[in-house]
DNA sequence: CAGCAACTGACAACCGTTGTCAAAACCAGG
DNA sequence: CCTGGTTTTGACAACGGTTGTCAGTTGCTG
């Protein structure tokens, strides 16, 4: 059914990348990043191992204001959310079971099932301010 | 500074669509609506309004998973957040006092500041299950 | 009522993203 | 090792939502 995907090159820089640099990055950071480092990736290609990365749950998916994905590699595969600095992209995941059991609460009484959320925090870092 | 706006056909018939119908709308479903109507707008103008709404801060802006924009005229023009149907886009408004306080006691802790943060739920309602 | 500034809308440009397809790379099985 | 087929790659084009352009129209104020 799903065929275990190769090893090649530009999915191990793709993959390898991500680890190492901290905080959200766009496809296309990733593929200027990957430019510089000598390791060239084309643009399609990081797009394709990205979103691999999110469907496998690798990497979490956010949406920037102007509709920009971008992506950062997790510690935790589990639900979590994450503290963002606007200005350097520096990102804490955080977790808090009181926002869980309050959004599944209020979808019960407003009859809503299969209830998901997105919550995510945007700020300024001690060291941008 | 900022001068007053006018009062035109086009900008009080996308004020008032967005008055009447309830749930998420992106633009481009508002143009289709209004060409319906008969009160034909350009889709550009449409635009233009919704954004002017936004930045007045008298309608939400979302973005779906796809990046597309999607607004709602909001009866608070408070903090609040969104329970969204996923199947019909009905939406209802809903207040959580502890997300604030937990949201921006978690910035503080990580010392971020101007910290502001997204909340969404999505969901199915009762009429669509 | 005149005149100017704001508004409109068809159109083109933009930008992130996705589809296409021939060439290259991976990985068996001989 | 080779070799065959299958997957992956990447330049390029296409796509869809959004934004810029600019001449023509319309509110509004004097």
């Amino acid at each position: 059914m799903s065929p275990a995907p190769r090893t090649t090159r530009q999915r191990t820089a793709v993959a390898d990348l991500l680890s190492r640099v901290d905080g959200f990055r766009s496809a296309q950071e990733l593929h200027e990043l990957l430019r510089r480092e000598g390791a060239s990736v084309g643009l399609t290609t990081v797009y394709r191992h990205v979103q691999a990365l999110a469907d496998a749950g690798e990497v979490d998916v956010l949406r920037h204001e102007d509709g920009e994905a971008v992506y950062r590699r997790c510690a935790s595969p589990a639900h979590h959310h994450h503290l963002v600095c606007r200005a350097c992209g520096r990102s804490v995941e955080i977790e808090g079971p009181a926002v869980e059991r309050w959004t599944s609460q209020v979808a019960a009484e407003h009859g809503f099932t299969d209830v998901q959320h997105t919550l995510e925090v945007f700020g300024t870092c001690a060291d941008c301010a």
